[in-house]
DNA sequence: GTCTATAAATAGATAGAC
DNA sequence: GTCTATCTATTTATAGAC
């Protein structure tokens, strides 16, 4: 078991490690390119520095692709439990859970296309650890859900279909950027007019009118 | 200017083309790989044949791709487009829309992972035909958006944030069937109690509450 | 239309100097 | 920690026989 690394950056405040610079430009080619699309050259040179660098900070290219994974879910999970954990009450909680992972997919560029791209790999590049964290995403929002159901504020929806419901548009919106740019010279009208404050607040409205018991 | 291929099969019923296999296999292979992931000897495997017919049917590992991504992205079109204009009222015609996606993504489970894939990529494979009929999809969903505003059914509503209201959800559920199974062996409860219909409703009802005028 | 080589380029990974 | 050079395997694509 090797020693915890302790103070691994005493260094000038200004001065990135190479390390943290390889896991970056990681992060931003997986995410344009895939993980078959992206090569070890292009990632070492987008970071200035050369390919025997990542096999010396990271084991294999699979293994900094893991790691990427890892460290991106397990801060969404942390950020959302926060949400599921707070004093909030339950609508104040799903406002949150949605603005959560706005904040994450803007801190994180690379966290949109990424988790799309293993909804499609299956899940191929997903270790034990990984998995519990998406896992800790989904039941974070389930305990919301119970808690507004046992307020009687909700009623008893499937949490899959909510998750699905916030999580899906959210991505598309974050990871399409590009593609949206496209479809306005397409013609397609309102394709640039929308901006992160609309989407946050059409899928916060969205979610909450289908939780919320209507009077009716 | 080739002549048009007339009577392209006249071989027995059950006989299936050579291009066609390859077709199905390369559109199987690209969605659980993506472009880069997939290799032409793996297609040519999977269709029984080698990859040198490959390179004799289509031009090149890439043109048999975006020859995938037209005929998806036009069928898809062309189904919804059939939706916008029947003579349905415009909540049916909703219905109709949500109904129509997951038709495709039935038909054809090649589509919600190669969608997200390009999603990821920024529409790096798209041509200019396929960039149309993705717009198109767009279009017929503002359509029916605009004729239920006019009708005084839909309060106003920009249709891009409709339309990932809809696609989001219903892409990451058809396209997460392997993941699903993952989570729940992670323990989520209910991961894996959702199906296909309750989807579709779900869905529908989500888009018909936040479209319909409220009473409130 | 279908196949077996094979060419030519590119990729992940390592050795070993500094 | 960082670099250059190189090994080895894989991959797209084509030539040419049948």
């Amino acid at each position: 078991m090797p020693a915890p690394r302790i103070g691994r950056r005493p260094l000038a405040a200004s001065a990135i490690s190479s390390r943290d610079r390889l896991f970056a430009a990681a992060a931003a080619e997986f995410a344009a390119r895939g993980f078959a699309g992206t090569t070890v050259d292009r990632i070492a040179r987008a970071a200035r520095l050369n390919k025997a660098m990542i096999y010396y900070h990271f084991r294999s290219k699979a293994a900094l692709y893991r790691e990427i994974l890892r460290e991106m879910f397990d801060a969404v999970a942390v950020r959302v439990q926060t949400v599921a954990e707070s004093t909030d009450d339950p609508a104040d909680k799903i406002r949150g859970f949605v603005e959560a992972i706005a904040v994450e997919a803007e801190g994180r560029p690379h966290f949109p296309p990424i988790w799309f791209r293993e909804i499609a790999e299956g899940g191929a590049h997903l270790d034990q650890a990984t998995v519990s964290h998406i896992a800790g995403i989904v039941k974070s929002l389930g305990a919301i859900l119970e808690q507004g159901v046992a307020a009687g504020r909700f009623r008893p929806v499937n949490p899959l279909l909510v998750h699905a419901g916030i999580i899906g548009p959210l991505l598309l919106f974050f990871a399409t950027a590009g593609v949206r740019k496209r479809l306005q010279r397409g013609g397609v009208a309102g394709a640039g007019g929308v901006d992160r404050a609309d989407v946050v607040a059409h899928v916060q409205r969205v979610a909450l009118e289908t939780l919320e018991a209507r009077s009716s």
